[in-house]
DNA sequence: AAAATTTACGCAAACGTTTGATTATTCAGG
DNA sequence: CCTGAATAATCAAACGTTTGCGTAAATTTT
């Protein structure tokens, strides 16, 4: 019974006709007459027909495959990502080969080339923090298979990508501050360098502006992200000379960490200082201390989003042959307030 | 400067030479001149030619890429284990074709089909929760493409798989716990119809054997994993009426919640009653609580092993065509409990 | 009834690579 | 100078499909 998989051919010897046309048969094309294409029909289904992907692969010079380059899965962020990107790419017959980076540029380079070699159509990818040169991309350009970058984008403008708006959300947990009646609202902020960064600063700033408060720079500090950078941050802002009476905090775990030291200083969290961070840990009722509010990146509508440009990148490319033209795409997905706790 | 990619024939054509002469020459072929294969290889070199796998795979049947299944990224424990997955996989030039089922057995039926199409050589997969029937998996024994299972294994005996020994895992714990001088050892346990459950039942009675010690049935108590029912469940084992001390989880789920339902009747975490559970949570410290130990059940080893198996599978595929041997290859990880606070 | 058109199918090339069989070249030994 | 062996390279088929082009038979149009 193990029989080799049926081919066309096996289906042509056995109905005595060419493989074209048993081919144009199984594609319904029109110039095949009613009968033989239903005899060909039933054989296929009766011997177990199914085309050999490979071979069409090979023959369209196209593997329906989409590569995705991620940092970590384990990010509850990325998983997320992940789930939007493959739910778009199988609801249009793709599949997707997945690499993880962990945030080492040299593994981002193998994985890259790795796609490549697999011929991928096109490539998804959020750069590893380390990565600050981009030639291995670059060649990708020259394969001529397309490249969407998400959330983590390179520093450069001729690129497609999607990414989060962070404005939007700092201004509305601003916001959401203020209309509480908080007037003196700190931020721990994360590492000069990262656009995330200065997004977050420029969200307070605006926010502050339009609502003719005036921005104090000293209740802006910044945090390398560990326990210990961010427990000096909080413990500034804590005996600040104003008093401070809420924190947003640049990420969920910044947030864990600063309100940690200050339950220790006896500070009693979201009652004495209420905290509103950025969603990156899964909403679980598991956790020591909640934020009151938290800015979400909808991470899994940012994967749809960039499946769908790089689908339609591909299909770009499929019209216009070698026409590289020169637009780049970019779509920015806004953050949002997500309140937690309603009567609070 | 947007050359098509160069092919073998580009290069024999500049060089004069056949096709042939340069495939062997770039695979090192003894029978090719040293003088021609460098001419070759340098060529090469220059034109940045780079095979065509798509072309390779369809000639060699073989597409060098393994399918792997899962219910949900989501899960750190699976997120773990694909990136075990992925180590062995690229270590050994395959790469990884991803799809997550979300629990739902339609959709693992899609991937399934999905990943036979794209001709992978291999399957690993880990089952979702609500498959009761394995059809979709046999047609892939048609296909001759062989299937590893891990972790949520089918209930038949015909497979290759790798999976957790809780037995081990959980006498440890209960060892662990006597060894504290705890006597009357509670267990939440899951669902009847699993088989981690019985597992785990299994676990607890023969180390309480061991100990000639006897077991008292009215110490475990189920749960269906809902935090209502683990609150009975824990209800039920405060209120024994022999003074329960310690209570071991069927997960950190479980744990969390029956912790939880403690503290609030003034129950002293690892105090007054010790809690022990199994891992499935990222041992962060943002949790609530934390259990004084945890039986770890090595997802990353787990999709290691079950991707060298496949790998193997694939080998012997090769070596002795069609030759459908009766030997299913069956690995079991032994899971290990591990304590987190040394000095407690 | 011949010409034009339509219908239904076959031929063969092409995609890029590998590989068994074959041929041409070189060179040693007799 | 011939034989036989080693060396170096070529030929051609094969993998399974798709598709442009050609063409015989059937049908319609004059």
């Amino acid at each position: 019974m193990a029989d080799k998989q049926p081919t066309i051919k096996e289906i042509a010897k056995r109905l005595n006709i060419s493989v074209s046309t048993v081919s144009r048969a199984l594609h319904n094309h029109p110039s095949i007459g009613l009968r033989t294409k239903t005899r060909v029909q039933q054989l296929a289904k009766e011997l177990n027909y199914e085309p050999n992907q490979t071979a069409i692969f090979f023959q369209q010079r196209k593997t329906f495959t989409l590569g995705v380059i991620l940092p970590k899965l384990a990010e509850s962020f990325f998983s997320s990502a992940i789930s939007g990107i493959e739910e778009v790419a199988n609801k249009n017959n793709y599949t997707v080969l997945m690499g993880q980076s962990h945030d080492d540029v040299e593994r981002e380079k193998q994985i890259v080339n790795a796609m490549k070699k697999h011929r991928v159509d096109g490539l998804i990818v959020s750069i590893s923090k380390n990565t600050e040169t981009y030639e291995h991309f670059e060649s990708l350009k020259n394969a001529n298979i397309p490249v969407v970058f998400f959330d983590r984008i390179p520093n450069t403008y001729d690129i497609h990508y999607v990414a989060c708006n962070m404005l939007s959300g700092t201004i509305q947990a601003i916001n959401y501050l203020l209309k509480k009646g908080h007037r003196v609202i700190g931020m721990i902020n994360g590492p000069e360098n990262l656009v995330a960064t200065a997004d977050r600063k420029e969200g307070y700033i605006q926010a502050m502006l339009k609502n003719r408060l005036k921005f104090d720079p000293s209740l802006i500090v910044n945090s390398d992200l560990s326990a210990e950078s961010t427990y000096e941050a909080t413990q500034k802002l804590l005996s600040h000379k104003r008093k401070v009476t809420a924190i947003v905090a640049f990420n969920d775990y910044v947030a864990m960490d600063a309100m940690h030291y200050a339950q220790q200083k006896k500070v009693r969290i979201n009652k004495d200082v209420w905290f509103v961070s950025y969603a990156n840990l899964p909403l679980t009722t598991y956790l020591k201390y909640q934020p009151a509010a938290s800015v979400e990146q909808f991470p899994y509508i940012q994967g749809q989003k960039a499946t769908q440009m790089l689908l339609e990148l591909l299909n770009k490319k499929e019209e216009n042959e070698e026409k590289t033209d020169p637009i780049h795409y970019k779509i920015i997905v806004d953050s949002k307030l997500v309140i937690y706790d309603e009567n609070a």
